[in-house]
DNA sequence: TTTACTGCAAATCTTTTGCATCAAC
DNA sequence: GTTGATGCAAAAGATTTGCAGTAAA
């Protein structure tokens, strides 16, 4: 748990009070290995602690993203969807029929973020892009 | 306008009743060069005939999205928006500084789409996808 | 005439906010 | 003891739904 006791120490660092609904943010996000949405983390901590309150998870999640230690993505459908930063980039391949999430490295997009450079003068925020789409298991089954 | 009048025979068509309120989403729809959100349309058709439900609206897109009459994008935010079908595919550079959005041609994406079908064997639904980034102007401005 | 479509109001669902209380420091 | 964090309830914004009346066919 390097990670979790890592990002503790960075909100102590930086003033904020260490309270029991943010450790335990903390853990559901970090020792997921999925990407989790507001409400799955609620209920996960909630398991322990009954009465933690939704508003306070959506409260914690914001600081944590302005603090950098988690990456929020949105998934389409209204659905944003959360995990520690320190996973590094990627992308996702998501599947509509099966709703699967594949990981892509971050390199795959890199020479599309070059050209959109480019010809474009774009600069393309790629860090966690979804792509929807059907994956090759739910393909085979039609 | 011969667009709408094929969207108009299309309905007729399939057994569904032409109503005022479903030519005035349809004509919103595919006057309009940019993609519109719900509440777009709504404001639009509402100027001629004030008292069409926002409800209506919805259940009107929902039909002429199952018809293939129109597209939704998400681009992200909780934010959905819609255009005729007949536009065809193309995907969005979204400018998160100033909300603008450049279109992009299908064949830009095409060599993606050919690796993540041979290399992750999924098939990458493509259509109206939404990239966000910023844009040449804004990053001038800084 | 028949029944699909609409308007209205109310319900959902997700996220945000105001405020009094509480607990981390 | 201070002041930031929390719980609660209510608000907000987007979309959906039940239902009775209305109009397209």
């Amino acid at each position: 748990m390097e990670h979790h006791d890592d990002s503790l120490s960075r909100l102590r660092e930086k003033g904020y009070r260490l309270t029991p609904q943010r450790m335990m943010v903390l853990e559901a996000i970090e020792d997921n290995p999925n990407h989790v949405s507001a409400e799955e983390i609620h209920a996960q901590v909630a398991a322990k602690y009954p009465n933690v309150n939704i508003s306070t998870i959506y409260r914690t999640l914001e600081l944590l993203k302005k603090l950098g230690l988690v990456t929020e993505t949105d998934l389409g459908g209204g659905r944003v969807r959360y995990h520690p930063a320190e996973k590094g980039h990627h992308h996702h391949l998501v599947c509509q029929q099966c709703g699967n999430v594949i990981d892509l490295d971050e390199s795959v997009l890199s020479p599309l973020k070059k050209m959109l450079n480019e010809e474009y003068k774009f600069a393309a925020d790629l860090r966690h892009l979804a792509i929807f789409g059907t994956c090759g298991k739910c393909r085979q089954k039609k």
